[in-house]
RNA sequence: GCGCUCGUAGCUCAGCUGGAUAGAGCACUGGUUUGCGGUACCAGCGGUCACACGUUCGAAUCGUGUCGGGCGCACCA
């Protein structure tokens, strides 16, 4: 809808305009204060301008009110073209809000190393990558969803060692000394016993044999992740092994050209030259490469692979590494404009208003598993999908379990389920409802069937803003406005039950929509363990 | 110290390509609905938009500076 007004407009100004929802109805659908700026260039008053402008377009069938008011040009949409709208959604419901974009897209999120269950912050990575990519899909986008497993490097030897040291404390019962830095947590408890039995005691005291151990180890981790990814209805398309990709350092060094060095018997990419603080060590004196190495690989492999396009969501604790992988990527020879970086912030949690303990069995980790299990799938999403990724967000899990209006997932849920109720009590068909025309319904249903037909507009600019929270804030809003709808207007048994009715499908088909896009279910009836 | 980022109601947060009286939820106070479902709705209370200066017809929004919080500043991943 709202790219048709703006097409007009620009038809008929000329100019690219703004154009936003007034926050009071009364003003119409759309305005634009674009009289305003073309006050100076065509010196003229903007209330003269916004006149002249406004009855410009008294002739559209399109508009039921253009009006000029103190210089904002104000745009009502006519009833026909609202009922059109709503009946051929209806009628192509999975087809509503959609559209065909040509891009392909790579987006690259989680990525946690393989060492260990994910926590929180990785939920929330998670969370966002998912709905960006359900968006994507949605408008069209041709978008791959990638994993990239870290399984080189010293983290690995660490995940190794800690099952060895884990073992013999816990099912040997020997005395370990543990060193600064190992994992821990109750995941290594099945490890260490899978292990036992397929390789036997002697792996926990071999030393050479600890790469053997992490090796297997890494893999029966990743399908704890890929598991509890899941119960968050998040999968990926593809996934890339680190430990694949270095066979391919010679040739990527070579393409690299003038951007790589060697300096005290080290490899060095000239990163400084491209905007990063210094230059970056990216293959040590022994010849083991460091991790920025394994992400220059990577990172031309994407490229390699024909993206249009590349995002990546990173936990916020990584933005100073961005102007190094930039930096390699241009050496590479490509724009490193392609690829977007997006940070997720950190998340700390309350519980009835104190910090949530992390617990000691997990390994002092928030483990995400343990949220699921508290306050379910959906929630979570919910509240993920409702925040700024990019700024630290503190949240309460005891406002998510209640089964009121405070709770934004359960306020949502119940809008949809009262719609299905009220379409289970009705006497009319479906065909009888589909029938029904959406004309002369007053004030309050225009406004409510209006904000319905709003989604496309909504999942357009979050997916372009980047801010998934403004699906969420739309759904809490279309809510709101039902609710206020079902307590002003009886509908079952009046004269208008099939036009109301028909409102209420569409209503339902934004939110059904809207929550899917969060990869929720859309639920028909509330039942008390929700 | 340098870089990034944030500072909006008692709390958690929207709003930030400059535009009509600064919004929501929670909390608090009062009212309406007892049924189409456990509910939900309405109203009130509450703000020097951290502070200062600047740009502009117009600044929460842009710029500069100050103060305060977070994160980062590895040949770790």
């Amino acid at each position: 809808m709202k790219q048709r007004v703006s097409a007009l407009l620009r038809e008929k100004i000329g100019r690219e305009v703004v154009l936003e929802k007034p926050r009071d109805r009364s003003f119409g659908h759309f305005a634009t204060p674009i009289a305003f700026s073309l006050a100076k260039e065509l010196r003229k008053s903007p209330m003269i301008i916004a006149d002249e402008l406004a009855s410009s377009f008294e002739s559209s069938e399109f508009f039921s009110k253009v009006e000029a008011v103190k210089g904002y040009l104000n745009f009502r949409l006519s009833e026909d073209f609202l009922a059109e709208y709503a009946s051929w959604a209806l009628k192509n419901s999975s087809e509503f809000a959609k559209q065909e974009k040509n891009q392909k897209i790579l987006l690259e999120f989680v990525s946690a190393n393989p060492t260990g269950p994910l926590h929180i912050g990785h939920a929330r990575g998670a969370v966002y990558g998912d709905t960006l990519y359900r968006l994507a899909k949605h408008l069209g986008y041709d978008i791959t969803a990638e994993y990239y497993i870290n399984d080189a490097g010293n983290q690995i030897d660490l995940l190794g060692l800690s099952i060895q040291l884990h073992a013999r404390e816990n099912l040997l019962d020997e005395t370990v000394e543990y060193p600064e830095s190992y994992y821990r947590g109750e995941y290594l408890e099945g490890l260490s016993r899978d292990a036992m039995e397929k390789f036997g005691v002697e792996i926990f005291h071999d030393e050479s044999r600890q790469k053997e151990l992490a090796l297997w180890a890494k893999d029966e981790v990743m399908k704890i992740i890929v598991k509890d990814l899941g119960d968050l209805n998040i999968a990926f398309d593809t996934f890339v092994y680190e430990s694949t990709l270095y066979d391919d350092w010679d040739r990527v060094m070579q393409k690299m050209g003038s951007g790589i060095y060697k300096k005290d018997d080290k490899v060095w990419i000239a990163s400084e030259a491209k905007g990063d603080e210094k230059d970056r060590v990216v293959v040590r004196e022994d010849g083991r490469p460091t991790y920025l190495a394994g992400d220059i690989v990577y990172h031309n492999q994407k490229f390699e692979r024909g993206y249009d396009h590349f995002i990546n969501i990173w936990g916020a604790d990584h933005h100073g590494y961005i102007p190094r992988v930039q930096a390699a990527i241009e050496y590479l020879g490509y724009d490193s404009k392609k690829l977007e970086v997006l940070l997720s912030q950190m998340v700390s949690l309350l519980k009835d208003g104190e910090p949530y303990k992390m617990s000691k069995r997990a390994g002092n980790v928030i483990l995400m598993s343990d949220i699921v299990e508290e306050i379910g799938s959906d929630a979570l999403r919910f509240i993920f999908a409702s925040k700024k990724s990019d700024t630290a967000l503190e949240f309460d899990l005891a406002e998510f379990k209640k089964q009121d209006s405070s709770n934004p997932i359960f306020y949502i849920q119940y809008a949809h389920a009262r719609i299905q109720t009220l379409l289970a009590k009705s006497e009319l068909s479906y065909a009888d409802i589909m029938d029904a025309s959406l004309k002369n319904l007053g004030e309050n249903a225009d406004t409510l069937l209006f904000d319905a037909l709003l989604l496309p507009e909504v999942v357009e600019d979050a997916f372009n803003t980047r801010q998934v929270q403004k699906l969420t804030d739309y759904l809490k809003s279309l809510a709101a406005s039902l609710h206020k709808f079902y307590y002003d207007v009886r509908m079952i048994g009046t004269d208008d039950e099939a036009k109301l009715l028909k409102l209420m499908l569409m209503v339902a088909l934004s939110i059904k929509t809207g929550l899917s896009l969060m990869g929720i279910q859309a639920k028909d009836k509330m039942s008390k363990e929700d």
